[in-house]
DNA sequence: ACCCACAACCTGTTTGACAGGTTTGACAGG
DNA sequence: CCTGTCAAACCTGTCAAACAGGTTGTGGGT
């Protein structure tokens, strides 16, 4: 037990390892613990909670499928740098399960990525908008090379995203396009009409150098033409995958 | 030393259970498995796979953190549909470890609130519009009583994420809104000059009667006023959470 | 046809044990 | 004094067996 509790609540009867995680989560927030920090071994804390280690090693195996702890081989339990990687596998399983669809995801990103190039092209670095001019560059000189092209399309969303100096954009971007590019990969094969994948990297081009210019308005209008562009093959063939621009 | 390495994987060794749970995915992926059914119980997998229940239960455990399983009581776990409360611990941490800020997290709103306005104002139903309107006389009749004009102003947003028609824009508000409402439960006590409370009122009246209208443009445009209210309030105040007008 | 009791099944939790990797500190040698 | 090596302490990964308590489905009695 860990506490003196009432000896059975009717309703509310959250188990042992629900309370042994928030427990922990309440220690980092009192301890002020940052990502890099470790927090006790499992046995430890099954010590000082008088709780057995299964049940506290199932609460810290919950907090590692969150992306908050880092658990190991042999070493004591990290808190991690939280990384798109958690989002990313809910809006997988809500994909697979056709509870949202691959408009919905398009949709949102759009919205996030609107403000992403409004916040780069005011925030940007130096070095950041050389890097979007050369991966823009890339991108154009890709040519016919679909593996090319699609990693620098997606390196520029990348780098707007980071110049935004908002790490949830990056968050969000990266968990909205790993299914994206998971399809994209599957859609390699499909040749397009070659004007088609013109105007993306033309697009691409523009928000680049919108961004370039410090032109948030710009960029974002340039941002959102690159979307229109998607939108419109994802309506075109419904349901199964539909072969993503972005 | 290093460079002799164990006969199996070198670096790549993922444990028992995570096997377990890509195990798990692959079949609901195969089997077109959907929110609400049932999936095999942790003995039969465990004897289907070879593996102790220990481990299956750690990958059901993780699965369940996610939100995708539904494991209670003595009943078969049951895919679950996916909701914000995952998103929204992640989305804790990250603010508990000062991994992102509350104006990182208002930003982001923004971003999807101001395109969420604008699908509602196309796609609301009349339901929803007289939903819409009754919770913002609620609202201004709300008056001084902090905890009904918060609960109106949290049920109109959620009202216009569910009208937008893009479940993840529901989802995503719910994540976001969670630490910002739990901050303003924390700053009720804290009475604000009554002029700019009105204004927070004005604006969510304003937003109401755009999207009533049908017009995604003026509904976009109301949205972007109120983020400009509490976008100032939290930078005016920096770190300690900042009393949100949301 | 309806209701109740019972059996089968399932999760929640504990205890004990062993394998293998990591960390730490002490100790001997240069 | 510095350094390299080694062993002990510590930690996670995994398995096995067992019991408590809740849920579900079946079948018999009415």
């Amino acid at each position: 037990m860990i506490s003196a509790q009432s000896p059975l609540s009717p309703i509310e009867r959250p188990t042992l390892s629900a309370q042994v995680a928030r427990h922990l989560l309440a220690l980092i927030n009192s301890e002020q613990l940052r990502p890099g920090d470790a927090v006790p071994s499992e046995v430890k804390i099954g010590l000082d909670l008088q709780v057995s280690r299964g049940s506290v090693r199932e609460a810290y195996r919950t907090l590692a499928a969150l992306g908050i702890l880092e658990i190991e081989g042999g070493r004591k339990p990290r808190l991690r740098v939280v990384d798109a990687s958690v989002l990313a596998q809910v809006f997988d399983y809500a994909l697979n399960t056709a509870q949202v669809s691959l408009a919905h995801v398009l949709e949102t990103r759009r919205a996030i990525e609107l403000q992403t190039a409004q916040l780069a092209a005011r925030y940007a670095t130096n070095a950041q908008r050389q890097q979007l001019r050369e991966l823009a560059a890339q991108m154009r000189s890709a040519g016919n090379d679909h593996v090319r092209r699609v990693q620098a399309d997606s390196a520029i969303h990348h780098v707007i995203a980071s110049a935004s100096g908002n790490p949830l954009h990056g968050l969000l971007l990266g968990a909205l396009g790993t299914p994206v590019e998971a399809s994209a990969r599957m859609h390699l094969s499909d040749t397009r009409p070659e004007s088609e994948v013109q105007r993306v990297v033309d697009a691409h081009e523009a928000i680049v150098e919108r961004i370039c210019a410090g032109d948030p308005v710009g960029a974002q209008s340039a941002m959102s033409y690159h979307f229109d562009l998607a939108l419109v093959n994802v309506q075109r063939q419904t349901e199964p995958g539909a072969p993503p621009v972005t």
